[in-house]
RNA sequence: GCCGGGGUAGCCUAGCUGGUUGGGGCGACAGACUCAUAAUCUGUAGGUCGCGGGUUCAAAUCCCGCCCCCGGCACCA
């Protein structure tokens, strides 16, 4: 028995083709390992808790139940539109989750796994609650600058334990904070080194998960576990506490089993099942590290694969929700009319699974049109309207090398399928289809009807057996039209195993095809490529009033010196000419200036810019640059002028 | 800087435990065909396999050095 999972999508947002990297490519994995008689679940569910739920569903005005129930419906709607097929598509505010969580957590704490220790947090007085790191603003206790409550981002970089920062602030309401002592409930990670380099050594999976995994031993802390919400898992040893939620969302990956078979013992606690995880690789940390300690230390079975599907870019551009390099499922693809088959086809046939993919809407146009629809497409519907025309009714003979051919295309698929490569396995239907064509035209079936029409129809069997073939072992991958097509044959693909794609009718009734796709026209995807454009081209902030302009001292100033800032690759310290003053300021150009063109330059500082700590650097002030492509450019002025001019 | 992944014809990509003329697809061009959604089939053009060394009878493939791109972390005021 199998178990497959896919990374539960967080339930804070719609779908977007980059969650569908991992969703569409497991879903035909899976429905290739059920057409080769494998028993196989699979499961997945909203993950529903963290802060960041209960901070937008606030921005709302929603209750975080009524705002997780949103984008739950959201995920089954959009993945039942894709024909992604879960056994059981869960939610981690169920009960029944709740109960596993709890439970596993005891667990890790009876195995002395869990400790308890007093931190200092921050504490709003004002808004009446303690603040998660992330809403602690205050000063470095190390190197003075300002700094986030979990770490100096901005001077030295260290990392802050909870409690350490000076002068915390709520960043929600701006009040000053107070500490207050509370404890926590820590994870001994640590106590896991030893059992997961060894463990990694043998999990199988995709390269680019363990790679990174390995990364991280020898270099592991303890995990605080626990944190001061209201929303989520209660911690089983303290009423008061949430669990964080990066704990108990890997426990649905249980719950939802449990809810999904009667079998799950066998899985999860008896071992005699295989756990194999597909994940995004971002979340490849939680899955390789945390989640197998986990595991371990409650005493549950673990995954035997980890598959992290990699990187998606939009046209080109690395992936953005808020640079706008992004496709919305729902309000686009699927709004647009698209048949979900062809971005299933594109997705898993673009590249191989672990490596960036790129969606381009020209590229999926060209893709669909000459691989699924010329290809695959019109081989299907040239053989099934030419044999329905001319003969109706078929007698099967096929060739030996015909069904050697099936059989090596099937065999291709499934040793593909099992090391996760599906652009091997799909590439190998374009194949068979494109050899079905070029048998069909060799044959001159269209001539041999005047001349011969029993060899007319033997060449015709021998096609129809390809196109059998075709339409189960492609299937998996596009299951909507294959099954559209399949009526022509009186063939129901549900049932069909990858085998029957061997076995040969004695006579086949072939009835009206219908076309089995719809091609791709430009003006389909014009107006989403103009969608994409509009969105990439920055639209102006909010406005400024003259007064707001009249705060920044922006003023001209020449640079003295420039140097590396020493084991730094962006950094560059500048002496700069203001004028009256000689400023040193950071700056991060050092890629695209070397430090001696750079003398003598005229430059636009931000005079008045908090001073700030760089690699421990000082610097008081910017300079001002242009951001293309992530390479700096800077301002300077047209004629020269007096260092410390001010700009109007 | 560290770690990982890459650099193969205009574009995408296979090969990378060394060995017959470096495969495939898109695009381009020419021809054939008409059963088919102007679909299909055949053929042609196009490559210093990032750069420089080395090992070898033989290197895209192994070794060393360098350059460039992507992702992650460290520092992008």
């Amino acid at each position: 028995m199998k178990l497959v999972t896919c990374g539960l999508p967080y339930a804070n947002g719609k779908l977007h083709i980059g969650h569908l990297r991992t969703y569409i490519p497991a879903d035909v994995y899976v429905r290739y390992l059920k057409m080769i008689g494998e028993k196989v679940v699979f499961i997945c569910g909203s993950d529903c808790h963290g802060t960041p739920i209960v901070v937008n569903a606030e921005k709302e005005g929603l209750k975080p139940k009524e705002f997780i129930e949103k984008y739950h419906e959201h995920f089954q709607k959009v993945f039942s539109a894709l024909d992604v097929k879960f056994d059981y598509f869960g939610k981690t505010t169920d009960i029944e989750h709740h109960e596993r969580t709890k439970e596993f957590v005891r667990k890790l704490a009876e195995n002395g796994y869990i400790y308890k220790k007093e931190i200092e947090l921050a504490y709003c007085e004002k808004c009446d609650r303690f603040l998660p790191d992330r809403y602690v603003e205050g000063i470095c206790p190390y190197c003075k600058t300002p700094a986030r409550g979990d770490e100096c981002d901005q001077g030295c970089g260290r990392h802050l334990e909870p409690g350490e920062i000076l002068e915390p602030k709520c960043k929600i309401c701006g009040n000053k904070a107070v500490f207050r002592k509370q404890t926590h409930y820590f994870f001994k990670l640590t106590a896991f080194d030893e059992f997961l380099k060894e463990y990694l050594s043998k999990l199988s999976g995709t390269e680019n998960a363990l790679n990174y995994a390995r990364e991280w031993i020898g270099n592991l802390k303890d995990w605080c576990i626990t944190r001061n919400l209201e929303w989520g898992v209660r911690f089983p040893l303290d009423d008061s506490l949430v669990l964080y939620v990066w704990v108990d969302a890997p426990i649905g990956y249980i719950s939802f089993t449990e809810k999904a078979t009667k079998d799950w013992k066998d899985i999860w606690l008896e071992g005699k099942g295989e756990i194999v995880h597909f994940i995004g690789l971002d979340i490849a940390y939680h899955h390789c590290i945390f989640w197998p300690a986990m595991l371990k230390g409650a005493g549950y079975s673990l995954p035997s694969a980890i598959v992290a599907s990699g990187m998606v870019k939009i046209e080109g551009k690395t992936f953005s929700k808020s640079r706008g390099y992004v496709v919305w499922v729902e309000d686009e693809y699927l709004k647009a009319g698209f048949n979900p088959d062809y971005l299933r086809y594109y997705i898993v046939n673009y590249t191989s699974h672990d490596k960036d993919l790129n969606f381009s809407w020209d590229v999926f146009r060209d893709k669909v049109n000459n691989e699924v629809i010329a290809t695959l497409g019109n081989f299907l519907f040239r053989i099934l309207s030419f044999a329905w025309k001319n003969f109706g009714k078929v007698q099967i003979e096929v060739d030996q090398e015909i069904l050697n051919q099936i059989k090596a295309t099937k065999e291709k698929i499934v040793n593909a399928i099992k090391k996760w490569e599906f652009k091997i396995a799909s590439d190998a239907l374009m194949e068979l289809a494109s050899f079905g064509n070029v048998y069909f035209q060799n044959s001159k079936a269209w001539e041999l009807l005047k001349s011969d029409k029993m060899k007319a129809m033997k060449a015709v069997a021998n096609c129809l057996q390809i196109a059998k073939a075709l339409m189960i072992l492609s299937y998996p991958v596009m299951p909507r039209s294959m099954e559209r097509v399949a009526y022509a044959l009186g063939l129901k693909l549900e049932s069909c195993s990858l085998e029957d794609a061997l076995k040969v009718d004695k006579e086949l009734e072939v009835r009206k095809p219908e076309l089995p796709f719809k091609k791709i026209e430009e003006e389909d995807i014009e107006p989403l490529k103009k969608t994409l454009f509009e969105r990439f081209s920055e639209k102006s902030e909010l406005e400024v009033t003259i007064e707001d302009f009249k705060r920044l001292d922006l003023r001209i100033g020449k640079v003295l010196c420039a140097e590396r800032v020493p084991k730094s690759k962006k950094l560059l310290k500048l002496i700069v000419d203001l004028g009256n003053e000689k400023r040193q300021i950071v700056a991060g150009i050092a890629e695209n200036y070397s430090p001696e063109e750079l003398i003598g330059k005229f430059v636009v500082v931000l005079a008045n810019l908090k001073p700030a700590k760089l690699m421990g650097v000082e610097s008081k002030g910017m300079i001002l640059a242009v951001d293309v492509d992530g390479k700096a450019i800077l301002l300077t002025v047209d004629k020269e002028v007096k260092p410390g001019e001010k700009i109007k």
